[in-house]
Order: structure tokens, then sequence, then C-alpha cells
DNA sequence: CTTGTCACTATGATTATCATAGCTACTATC
DNA sequence: GATAGTAGCTATGATAATCATAGTGACAAG
């Protein structure tokens, strides 16, 4: 492809983030660093991408301020990679993405019964379904308030990738 | 690039919306398609994406069942895109996407003064800002329930791009 | 001293994207 | 009635992003 067009000069918000969002990486990476994920090969490995689009979307995604890269040893050296506050708050942009996959993007009965994350609001207890407030104590849900449940089909496909 | 990896059988919902919204050009589409515009030639004019890119989304959308083709003259045939119940229900993602950009992706000042696009409650008047929920009356937000007003620079944008 | 782990980089084939031009079927204007 | 305009595309060729596979460097364990 020519380069393509650059995107981050637009007034449009949307528009903005569709230049970082608008990629089938980032957007598994983000998912992957969402969920704990904070290795390159855990990463690689669970989204089936090749190591040199990880680096690459890794690289982008800590030039945006998006990710930081953090040494947890010095020989040989190695870091992990882990939201900052600006990641952080792509939460509600993945937590939509999921609910409306889980409303509208499986076959009946198969995520067996119920979705493919449950996600438990951690000050109440209340499933939340896939609401944007809680149904139980209506508070607004972000990161950190809720703890997601995969379902055991899920599961092993996680396990089946890690591998 | 080779044929890109298929992510429509994976477990995890946000692999699946992915597979759909990880793309550039779906997702300035969708976002026009919001804001009403219905015309090939409008999206393509918009979004500046070359007419064989707008045609190729616009038939993978109409598959997902995303959006559909409405015919609206006969000589020459002639018909526009809108958004289905499971398009709209996209919003959320657009919503949160754009309320990410407010918080993040602007200098100081860069849009004037307040958010590039600015959003109203119909049922209340009020400014929601970049919540999720209604500030001033709590009730959640979807499509529909929101007046949008772009701001003076993005209106600017918007009416040289129609040119 | 061979095997294994982690985080990558290098290489080559394939294909999506962009820019530009052209096409079809009309309508409106000169 | 010949030219220009509009809407919605399709065709073509150059460029570059992606994938699969293999390889590298630094160390640790057996």
């Amino acid at each position: 492809m020519p380069k393509r067009a650059d995107l981050s000069d637009t007034y449009c918000p949307v528009g903005r983030s569709a230049e970082l969002l608008g990629d089938r990486a980032v957007l598994l990476i983000l998912r992957d660093l969402f969920f704990g994920r904070r290795r390159f090969e855990a990463i690689a490995a669970n989204t089936g991408l090749g190591p040199q689009l990880v680096s690459a979307r890794l690289k982008l995604l800590e030039r945006e301020g998006v990710v930081g890269r953090h040494p947890y040893q010095d020989k040989p050296p190695r870091h992990e990679y882990r939201l900052t506050a600006k990641g952080k708050d792509l939460f509600g942009v993945l937590y939509a993405m999921r609910g409306w996959a889980e409303r509208w993007a499986y076959q009946d009965g198969e995520t067996g019964d119920g979705p493919a994350i449950r996600y438990i609001h951690r000050a109440c207890g209340t499933d939340v379904g896939t609401a944007t407030m809680c149904p139980g104590c209506g508070a607004p849900l972000g990161y950190g308030d809720l703890k997601g449940e995969p379902s055991p089909a899920l599961k092993a496909e996680q396990a089946r990738r890690a591998g």
C-alpha cells in the first residue's frame, strides 16, 4: 500500500481515535494488556500475531503514551509492558466492543449459556451483563470496578494458545 | 500482505469485534453514517477514502448486517446506506472512542474551548461532556438520546472536505 | 556444552491500500 | 442535440504493510 492517510490532524475525535484503534493488532494487544498479560511472548502467543508486528505495535503504543515499559530484571535485560493512565482510559472502548459482540456476534448457544466473559461489579457483586452502568447499584463502570470471568470455552482457547 | 488472520472463530468478544472494527476505513464510514451521511459520494468525500475502499467496506458492512441499502430513486438506480439495529448498537463504541480522544488526543486549546463535538442529552438538555450516563438526570446514553454539535473548527473542516 | 527461555530482528512472498483515471446511466443547460 | 454535470461505482499500477519462517544475543539450568 502507499503510505496510509494520516488522520492525526483531523478535528474529529473519532478520526483521531481511529488513527490508533483502527488496527486489528493494536486492539488485540490492548485486550491482552487489559487481561493482565504483560510479557512480549505471552501477548504474541495469545494474539497469534507475529513478533515483528507485536514489536512494532508496542513501540507505537509506547510512543503514543498508552503503554509504558517497565524492567523487571537486569541480566539479561527484560521488561514488561503496562497500560498508562491514558491506556487504562481506553477500557470504555474495549468494554463497548465486548458488549456489542456479546449481543450480536454469537450464534445461539455458542457460548454455552451466558456471555463469553462475565463481568461482576466488585463494589456490589452484581453481574453487569453488557450494561454501561451497574444494574444493581447504578454506579458508572470503569477499569478496576469490574472483575472479568471468561467462560470455560474461552479459557480453553486461551490455554491452547499459550500451549 | 498475506491474507490477514481470521478472528471470527475466537471465543473472545473483543476479538470478534476487532475483526470488523480493527480497520480505519470501517470506523470512518461508521462515523459518517452516525452523523447522517448516507450517500456514497458524501462518505467518500468526507472520509477522504478512495471509492474502491468505500465500496468494499460498504459491501462488507452490508454482509455483516450492520448497514442496509435503500433505493431512493429508480432512474438511474440510486440507493443510500443506513445503519441497521445491529449497526446503531455500535454507537457505544464510537461514543467511547470520541470520549477518549476528547480527553487525551488534543493539545490545550486546540479545539478553541470545549470539546470538538458537544453532546446534549435531548431528554433534559444537559451537556453530557464525555460521560457514559447523563450527569443531569442519570439516564444511560444511547444513539438517539444525544444531539451532537460539532465545534466551529470541525464544521469548517467538514465543509472543506465536502468542497 | 547442550538445551531452553525471552525478546526480539531479518528476510521474502503475498496482498491490501492509495491515487488516478475511466465508465455507465441519466439530467440539466446552452 | 452536443456538452457538461452528478452519482456510484470499476480498473489499473505503484507502494508498503502483513504473514510465516528462521535466526540472533544474552543469559540460566541441567
